[in-house]
DNA sequence: ATAGGGTTAG
């Protein structure tokens, strides 16, 4: 009878299964061979429903696991089979509480949890991983700490593969202490648990501790594996350091970690970041296969290089190769056009994104948009762009059109876009500073003298510059009016001087930046000079070989003032300066920026 | 029959 149905490739042999229908243990199972889309598993379990295994509960597991496989297009159907089910054991939650997890619908895995509980039934060692995967996907810190407390009570935290999902879950809700707790009381924790605590570390933006724990790594007797040098990297990244990304790259190519992928890519990454495009191509060109990953980035490394004609190229040619860009390829496009200018091809882009190739634009692209037309000038329409969302508009979205009102003198607007703000988000200090900074360019000093009042009476601080700059391996730090570097007094003698010599070959201070509006104008100039980033350059300046390219870092967009400066000492100098600040390289060379003043 | 850490964007 099994040989009269039509051809199923994913049965293994109808004979086999004709062979003995009623011995003891005929494993219905080894029929079922892997298969991932929705068409499949149900060609499978029409079988199943032939051979009266439909209320099989092992038999149905494997199905639902195999809807694990491919859980985005196939969650409901094994929802609708699990229903079917009157007493699902633990092996089938568990199941299903991988595929929640891999689908990001926590609250059904919490569900899950709770009716586990209700019956009575013993979560065990494999139940755990899914759900506190489930919370870190969520940022469920509550969930994520009753998880952790019955772990405890059951006596699973000394299990191996509950340890790192633990840490994952605590990093993931910002926790990092809580996570560094779960991992100091390991006795010998494993690879895969380093691997997390290096991963959250680097996830919650320290890149020290990362490297710290690397490096503690390195003197136990685990080896490191692939993933924890894409922490590293990521790490090298964060830092902007690059004599140290390229030493991790060294170990990387003396421990065969170059035959990754995904390593690879994770270095053009680190090259970008790092300020070495050239370094980054280099990785790019050597690797054999390149997936969407390995061209997204190379496109994000040439937009925040500034260069969006060439990353816009990378995209043409990634489609000429038919590989199938994402919605991570997309923002990197849309990011190139609008740092570049290039409206009209930033917004056909954007209808292909959906048209051809199906991806639902998300909130980050809808941020490039109002970034693209924002900063050539239409405000308006930027304005109207986030007015007619599908979705909640974030502040940051806002806050992108209040950095273009800025820069295009549209005050008017400004005021009208930091009420819409407000509306969501009053704390950002950064939103504060811009508008007064328009305000007092524009000399209205009332309304510069009422936001600071405001921003007192809010308890808002604004976070202060610093810029970083990498000398002989050390990563020297600067404070805007920073006096407590050990070479402050002489680094302040030298920008003094360098200040006159820039004034002479045409330099002028913007002292509408300043943000007290009560300072004498000597003294505005003085507060510009000591800026963080003029104190990185000049320190670079006096502690390297004339001729070396100084690298800085900074925590915040570049101020108008130190953009034009720096400019002028690229000359003086006769120095390229690489200057990254949050949004992306500013390349410093004979009196011109790579962003062409575009930003 | 079921299980851990992951790059690219922001």
């Amino acid at each position: 009878m099994a040989t009269s149905t039509p051809p199923l490739n994913p049965l293994s042999s109808p004979k086999s299964k004709s062979n003995n229908p009623n011995e003891s243990n005929p494993s219905p199972l080894s029929l079922l061979r892997k298969c991932s889309s929705l068409k499949e598993i149900k060609q499978i379990q029409a079988i199943t429903i032939k051979s009266n295994l439909q209320h099989d509960i092992s038999v149905i597991t494997k199905l639902i696991n195999f809807c694990t496989l491919n859980p985005s297009t196939t969650m409901d159907h094994a929802q609708h089979l699990f229903d079917q089910i009157p007493q699902p054991d633990i092996v089938l939650f568990n199941t299903m509480a991988r595929g929640y997890a891999l689908t990001n619908t926590p609250i059904r895995a919490m569900t899950l949890f709770s009716r586990i509980l209700n019956l009575g039934l013993l979560p065990d060692d494999y139940t755990f991983p899914s759900l506190l995967k489930a919370c870190a996907n969520s940022k469920a810190l509550k969930e994520g700490k009753q998880v952790h407390n019955l772990v405890i009570k059951l006596g699973l935290h000394l299990n191996i593969y509950v340890q790192p999902t633990l840490i994952n879950m605590y990093t993931e809700c910002r926790d990092i202490s809580a996570a560094r707790k779960v991992f100091d009381k390991i006795s010998s924790p494993c690879v895969v648990t380093y691997n997390a605590m290096i991963t959250g570390y680097s996830r919650c933006s320290q890149p020290n501790e990362a490297l710290a724990l690397f490096r503690e790594l390195q003197g136990s007797n685990l080896n490191p594996t692939d993933v924890t040098m894409l922490s590293v990297l990521s790490s090298c990244a964060l830092l902007g350091a690059l004599d140290l990304g390229k030493w991790i790259h060294e170990y990387i190519k003396k421990n065969g970690f170059d035959e990754y992928l995904k390593v690879n890519t994770a270095l053009i990454d680190m090259y970008a970041k790092c300020g070495s495009l050239e370094d980054a191509v280099c990785v790019f060109e050597n690797m054999r296969f390149k997936d969407t990953q390995a061209w997204s980035a190379m496109i994000v490394a040439y937009a925040i290089h500034g260069h969006g004609y060439k990353a816009v190229a990378m995209f043409e040619d990634m489609r000429r190769v038919r590989v199938r860009p994402d919605e991570i390829t997309f923002l990197g496009v849309l990011y190139a056009c609008s740092h570049t200018g290039m409206v009209v091809e930033g917004c056909e882009y954007f209808q292909s994104m959906s048209v051809r190739y199906g991806i639902v634009p998300g909130i980050k692209h809808f941020g490039c948009m109002v970034d693209l037309l924002a900063r050539a000038g239409r405000l308006d329409e930027a304005y109207k762009f986030i007015e007619e969302l599908p979705l909640m508009p974030t502040p940051i979205l806002w806050r992108t059109l209040l950095s273009a009102c800025s820069s295009h003198g549209n005050v008017e607007m400004g005021k009208q876009v930091m009420e819409r703000i407000f509306e969501l988000d009053d704390s950002h200090g950064g939103d504060y500073v811009i508008l007064s900074n328009m305000c007092a360019r524009a000399g209205r000093w009332e309304d510069v003298n009422y936001i600071r009042k405001l921003m007192k009476d809010k308890g808002v601080v604004k976070v202060p510059g610093c810029s970083s700059v990498e000398v002989n391996n050390v990563v020297h730090e600067f404070f805007s009016g920073d006096g407590t570097h050990s070479e402050s007094r002489e680094l302040h003698k030298v920008l003094d001087q360098l200040v006159k010599e820039l004034k002479l070959i045409g330099y002028v201070p913007d002292t509408s930046l300043v943000f007290h509006a009560d300072m004498r104008e000597e003294e505005k100039e003085a507060t510009l000079r000591y800026h963080s980033e003029k104190l990185a350059i000049a320190f670079g300046l006096i502690n390297t070989p004339p001729g070396t390219t100084i690298r800085v870092v900074k925590n915040l967009r570049v101020c108008g003032d130190c953009h034009s400066a720096a400019k002028f000492i690229s000359t003086i100098s006769n120095r390229q300066i690489i200057l990254r600040d949050i949004q992306r390289f500013h390349h410093f060379k004979d009196g011109k920026c790579s962003c062409g003043d575009y930003w």
